[in-house]
DNA sequence: TAAAAGATCCCCT
DNA sequence: GGGGATCTTTTAT
């Protein structure tokens, strides 16, 4: 188990990406799983990306340095978590879409629903952030010794992993920047 | 000032 | 497979 360092995430989200497949993130040191699905999100260049545009009180925490953790409100109801890529003042993100739970199976059931299957607690970038309790809170705080943390177990990413647009968006759609765990494409 | 869309999820049929 | 929930941000008048 080693925490990734802080110049893990310096190259851009792109590069980034597909190597958080199969790294495990870890909330409260106690609830924890594996990542199985990430988009890559860019700033200028990327009409589908909240940076699109340049900074503002929303997507502040987008163009800040790396290895940081960029929470948003979508929906009226939901948060998602993104992991902050790039050099300070570019904007680079990759958003966390899915998970196979790992541990802290029970405070997952209790946040999400009792009646939930496992496969059902954390597969959707909202309900992830439920089941490992990420809110608004969280937004900008550091990954590194932080409340919530990434590390490498020692499963290795994808040699290929699958390759589709990005989910929920209407621009740039013909860039395949999501990213899945083979295994864990199932529900493709 | 108003309207619409949004990096979603859940329940119903 | 379809629609409602629910509210912030962005864009249009």
């Amino acid at each position: 188990m080693v925490e990734l360092s802080t110049s893990y995430f310096e190259p851009r989200a792109l590069t980034v990406a597909p190597q958080l497949l199969n790294k495990v993130i870890i909330a409260d040191g106690a609830v924890s799983g594996r990542i199985i699905e990430v988009e890559a999100y860019e700033g200028a260049d990327d009409p589908a990306s909240h940076g699109f545009g340049g900074p503002t009180d929303r997507n502040r925490v987008m163009f800040g340095p790396s290895g940081h953790l960029y929470v948003y409100f979508v929906y009226g109801m939901h948060w998602c978590a993104n992991v902050v890529c790039g050099e300070p003042e570019v904007c680079s993100a990759v958003l966390i879409r899915a998970l196979e739970p790992v541990s802290g199976l029970d405070p997952m059931r209790m946040r999400r629903g009792e009646d939930r299957r496992d496969r059902e607690l954390c597969d959707g970038p909202a309900k992830l952030c439920q089941a490992l309790n990420i809110t608004g809170v969280d937004n900008g705080i550091a990954l590194r010794d932080g409340r919530v943390r990434i590390v490498d177990d020692g499963v290795a990413p994808p040699l290929s992993p699958v390759r589709t647009p990005r989910v929920g968006i209407s621009k740039a759609t013909e860039r395949r920047w999501r990213f899945i765990v083979p295994d864990g494409a199932r529900e493709l």
